[in-house]
DNA sequence: CATAATAATTGGAACGTTCCGATTATCAGG
DNA sequence: CCTGATAATCGGAACGTTCCAATTATTATG
């Protein structure tokens, strides 16, 4: 009810008895007796107090926090991905203080200095696009248990949490070649984001397997939202020898051209295939309904999660690196369903 | 680099000065001698100084955290949201703590707890479903700065920014009237939710106006997801003299609603004219395009950090309300644009 | 009923900062 | 070279907790 200046001191006073006979009452000790707890209790509930974690955290020189810093909120494969952080932290006793950084690599520093500075007890890293191994260990120095999700940073010595990027664009880009089309465009990232480098890998193998040719003409950089989808794709529709297909970077960037194809009139599956990645909530609802490579994306936040509690327990810097399996599900963009003969055939 | 121990005092032996003057140096004062304060720096990036922000606020009897407790990260509406709070925080040194509550009022109520234990100096708060006015001012008593944002709740003398959630229904249930239909539904929420409250009441304004009966059995609650979408759709086509257009609840469950639409192959705004509310990002790329009310959510999310910041500045516990404008966005899903002589009039 | 054992409670130091009042360094003017 | 300013720096108390060692209350035992 009160203002927020009740401390221990006020309930010791109020219940007639010491600060540390509050403090143990506060921690559940059973050394204190029934009836004192009682008293204390009572004092706690009329007074109004509310724990200072601050200052317990300053004492015992360590706090309750976990950082995780995440580098586009507005895009639901991140927005899940918090979703399932949050779940794999809870009921562990600590309290997740999430920050966005809006894939911009000054407020990515901002942010980290900030949590460290509220002395967290660990971090999960979605970095900003661009983050060299250098500034993320130049800004999170020392022994703090840190784990990168969803995007790796080469170089970076960092317990890990990914989905197997490189399969997952393999499997999509077989399952096009599979369909009949020989050229496929690769959509979206850049060379500033190593999940890319693994994606665009996975898609080159393919080609390459099928000897098919790699010339990298169809591997559209753009912003990895739906306006980057939708420029990507145009680009390509310009190329004098246009695709027929793409595997793209993400199912934000494949919404994004779905977005362009109907725009220009062309139906998603039936004028052009099209193939995104994550699998996040939207993508089954398209219309058409988005083929895409399947993550278990609240599974994979729930493991990061996970994997920094048992560092925090165990006292370790490092985990062995988790790649998360991942499996093409196949719809409509694909265009699978107009060859029966192909469809729902995932080449092994 | 090293373990994250050193402190004020292990700078200022470093430095040769006290740790009043590394004090003075950290907090930029002018009364520092340029070449003392050019060896503390020194000090501070060799010994690779982080500063304990907890021990000030200890001190200062303040923090620099600022709470926004969200009811569900992963609907975009509430991600946007997120990151409009966010934008307006920025710059203003305080550093945002968000906490998902997935909708539940026992995880809401740790969440607080937890929030008020860190001393945040203000919180912005999205409640979850259910929430009354006496959980919610048990949780956060005293005199702390509070907003609440997207959703109010009656009988809570709180600080709300809010859109226009009578007027906006109104406006698309009004527009459904106009396209001809006079079998409207209302699909979505419940009465445990305020906004729903007010959304249904504009569609019932409107109704009453246009002389149209208010029997309640075209008013279907369900959760407000893409899931409580589909399955309030088709409960409304189960009935005796089902209805020809739904104003649904939000963008979301407007989606749901077209989805089970195109699962029984009807074509939003063809067979059935669908009107969301919110205009998430999504709503524009929807095949067909979502027709809501639009809602500027990020600006509505800065508009609540700017209350709160200035609650907290001028120390003042209530600021007025605001109720944001909101504006009809006609788009596909509607059938506007099969009645040539209606399409994109809006009555006033 | 005294004593030893154990249970319950307590005071004070410590955690890393900030800020106040006090002390010391520096410098201009005579 | 002294004096009085002013500029620069410093020491210690305080913030609200926890925990250790010490003290006091309670109980069991002979």
């Amino acid at each position: 009810m009160s203002g927020g200046k009740v401390t221990i001191i006020d309930i010791a006073r109020h219940a007639g008895v010491s600060k540390s006979t509050v403090s143990l009452v506060l921690q559940g000790s059973a050394r204190v007796k029934p009836n004192t707890r009682r008293r204390v209790r009572e004092a706690i509930a009329t007074l109004g107090y509310v724990y200072n974690r601050g200052a317990a955290n300053l004492r015992l020189a360590r706090s309750t926090i976990v950082g995780m810093v995440i580098n586009d909120l507005s895009n639901p494969f991140y927005a899940e991905l918090a979703v399932g952080i949050e779940r794999g932290l809870q009921g562990a006793g600590f309290i997740p203080l999430i920050a966005n950084t809006a894939e911009t690599l000054a407020r990515q520093a901002q942010v980290l200095q900030s949590m460290q500075e509220q002395r967290v007890v660990g971090l999960i890293i979605s970095p900003a696009r661009g983050t060299s191994h250098q500034t993320l260990s130049d800004l999170v120095g020392g022994d703090l248990p840190v784990v990168l999700v969803a995007r790796p940073v080469p170089g970076l010595d960092l317990t890990l949490v990914v989905p197997d990027n490189r399969r997952g664009a393999q499997m999509a880009t077989e399952h096009l070649i599979a369909l009949g089309h020989r050229q496929i465009a690769f959509l979206g990232g850049g060379r500033d984001l190593a999940v890319q480098e693994d994606r665009a890998g996975g898609y080159r193998d393919a080609l390459s397997a099928a000897g098919l040719s790699l010339g990298d003409t169809l591997v559209i950089d753009s912003p990895t939202n739906r306006d980057g989808g939708r420029s990507a794709l145009e680009a390509v529709l310009r190329l004098a020898d246009p695709p027929t297909a793409a595997v793209c970077f993400n199912d934000v960037v494949a919404f994004g051209a779905c977005s362009a194809l109907k725009a220009r009139g062309m139906e998603p599956g039936n004028d052009f295939a099209v193939i995104g990645f994550d699998d996040v909530a939207d993508a089954r609802d398209m219309m058409p309904s988005l083929t895409t490579v399947s993550v278990d994306i609240q599974g994979m936040g729930e493991r990061a999660a996970h994997a920094l509690l048992r560092m925090i327990a165990e006292g370790r810097r490092r985990l062995p690196d988790h790649i998360g399996a991942v499996e093409l599900t196949v719809r409509e963009s694909c265009g699978a369903h107009r060859h029966p003969a192909e469809a729902g055939r995932v080449p092994a």
